[in-house]
RNA sequence: GUCCCGUUGGUCAAGUGGUCAAGACAUCGCCCUCUCACGGCGGGGUCGGGGGUUCAAUUCCCCCACGGGGUACCA
């Protein structure tokens, strides 16, 4: 058996059987309907905001259905591999509340599966490529790289598809002697699957193959013809047969992955065929894109788009939970009809469907970003949002950590502004932005900033805050201390209302509005701001009025 | 070049052979109001183009355009 020899001399070291390694892995024993998933990602060290997306897939719905969601490192690319970034990947995605049931961990490897880096899979991957040899279905190739080149360029030439495969796969047939003396020649070679394809078929005779993908739907697309390579010269799989294999003894049930993998779906299809495997529900997502200077979309580049980067969002201080609920609305357009309508359950609650993926880009908006961070922030209780806050400023703000110091109360009471009532204000969105909103509450960041009006020059400012200063008392309610503005505004020539003013605006030198303005830059240094008796009352007697009299 | 996927307002999108073509963000106007927010009300703005099929097409079919992706011993 020519085969058989073959596969002997080129996988001597390897004995198990394939059927050796489905029990050592078995069918994973889980409640009907649970989904297995899993993340594979490379460890090159750059985890973005693609990778959270598909990664949120995955964790819905194994969550969603009592099923394992794992993590599986593919550094089968011994060129990208990126000291420490496997840490960078599980810290990145746990920051974002994506936890794994299974898989690689900080700690060592979890699960029944493994191993879980494919680095360490190589005799499985052997084990897969000797049978196919054996078979007939898998050969090896001697093929060096310029005589694929030049297989290219004749194929440029006279415009036939590029690849190796049919006539143009030279080493399809070589008999065990020839394969011999190659190797004794020191030759190398890879593996390649022999495509049961036909590529000389044309037209109506071209077979297709038929895929129910889970968010595209059925999907028809030409056979693979190509004798694609399973196992590089290293012996280390390609991330086609890695797929392939891994998916199969980890029994992943559903794929998920971006749409880039589409069009190799039909060589996956072969492989799975060919080794008599079931295939799992394929999920492709669609790529998320950004809107480039020209106006064009674009997928998201990671040199370009720093949104694009997990860090960003870490640095930024968004809340995780923000980006959470930010990335669910992409992801699933009926959450957000979901969420208005049940504003105060947690949104793992929702009920996340693969059917109600978008298949087309969506481009990445930090503007709904925001407003969705505001609504989230505005429900999480000041208490928490401190610590939160605390935790961001020590690794990306530490100057701000004075502010800390012994000043739990204040700060609550300044987070807790204007939020309670019916209509609570919405003014953070995330922690760098709330630093700068909040800034005039801290002596060591407080600071003129605005003008006073127009319509108000230096003296008449002075007179008003001489005016205010002499009835200010700390212990007036809102409407009292309200009233006696008014009341100076009036006899200092301010209209108590701003429409009387408008109806008669050559009788007063402005309105009340002016004169709050006036005491608003004062106190705060700025023309606006939540309510000025609110913010005094939290800032207190003493630093209040300092603030006016050093305006005087 | 070739293969694959996609295309509903500025953005995210629901949706169907006959709809006034939802909703959200953004934007504009008004109301509330001492500013800003919040909230409320309202406005503008969309089915990429061309052919079919049909009494009727945004919806079904074909062609084109545009966008994205693949075409590696990358993933």
């Amino acid at each position: 058996m020519n085969n058989k020899n073959s596969a002997e001399l080129l996988f001597p070291h390897i004995t198990k059987k394939i059927s050796d390694y489905d029990t050592i892995y078995p069918k994973r024993i889980l409640q009907e309907g649970a989904k297995v998933t899993r993340l594979g990602p490379s460890p090159t060290g750059f985890i973005h905001l693609g990778n959270l997306y598909g990664a949120f897939v995955d964790e819905r719905l194994a969550a969603q259905s009592d099923g394992v969601f794992f993590l599986r490192i593919e550094d089968t690319d011994d060129k990208r591999q990126v000291e420490g970034s496997v840490e960078v990947i599980i810290n990145s995605l746990n920051f974002f509340g994506i936890k794994f049931d299974e898989g690689v961990t900080i700690d060592g490897s979890v699960g029944d599966y493994g191993p879980y880096y494919q680095s360490e899979r190589g005799s499985i991957y052997q084990c897969f490529a000797k049978e196919l040899v054996e078979r007939g279905l898998a050969y090896p190739c001697f093929l060096n790289e310029e005589e694929i080149s030049s297989i290219r360029e004749e194929q440029e030439k006279t415009k036939q598809n590029p690849g190796i495969y049919g006539e143009w796969a030279k080493n399809r047939e070589l008999t065990y002697d020839e394969i011999l003396a190659n190797i004794d020649a020191g030759k190398p070679y890879v593996i390649r699957l022999k495509s049961q394809g036909n590529p000389n078929a044309v037209g109506d005779e071209v077979k297709t193959i038929s895929v129910e993908d889970g968010i595209r739907g059925i999907l028809v697309m030409p056979e693979n013809v190509q004798d694609i390579v399973i196992l590089k010269a290293t012996g280390i799989p390609t991330y086609h047969f890695a797929h392939v294999v891994d998916d199969h003894l980890m029994r992943t049930t559903h794929v998920v992955r971006g749409a880039e993998w589409l069009s190799s779906l039909p060589v996956h299809v072969e492989l799975f065929n060919v080794l008599d495997l079931k295939m799992p529900v394929f999920c492709h997502t669609a790529q998320l894109m950004k809107l480039d200077e020209e106006g064009n979309k674009r997928k998201l580049s990671k040199r370009l788009d720093p949104e694009l980067s997990l860090e960003f969002y870490k640095n930024q201080g968004y809340h995780p939970r923000s980006v959470r609920e930010y990335l669910l609305t992409i992801l699933n357009s009926n959450f957000e009809e979901w969420r208005i309508a049940n504003p105060d359950l947690p949104m793992e609650d929702f009920h996340f469907t693969l059917e109600k993926m978008s298949n087309s880009g969506a481009l990445f908006d930090l503007n709904k970003l925001n407003d969705i961070s505001k609504d989230v922030l505005a429900k999480i209780p000041a208490k928490e949002l401190y610590v939160w806050l605390k935790d961001w400023a020590t690794e990306f703000h530490p100057e701000a950590n004075i502010l800390f110091e012994n000043n739990e109360d204040y700060f609550e009471k300044i987070l807790d502004l204007g939020r309670s009532g019916n209509n609570p204000r919405k003014d953070l969105i995330y922690a760098s932005q709330i630093f700068e909103f909040i800034s005039y509450f801290f002596d060591d960041t407080f600071k003129i900033e605005d003008k006073n009006p127009e319509n108000i020059s230096d003296e008449d400012a002075k007179l008003i805050l001489n005016a205010y200063i002499a009835s200010y008392d700390h212990s007036d309610d809102q409407s009292a201390w309200f009233n006696k503005i008014r009341t100076f505004g009036l006899t200092l020539g301010y209209a108590a209302k701003p429409k009387e003013y408008k109806k008669n605006p050559e009788l007063y030198k402005g309105h009340v509005g002016d004169v709050s303005t006036v005491i608003r830059i004062a106190v705060m240094g700025r023309s606006q701001s939540p309510d000025v008796w609110e913010i005094q009352q939290i800032l207190g007697e003493e630093k209040t009025k300092n603030r006016i009299l050093k305006q005087l």
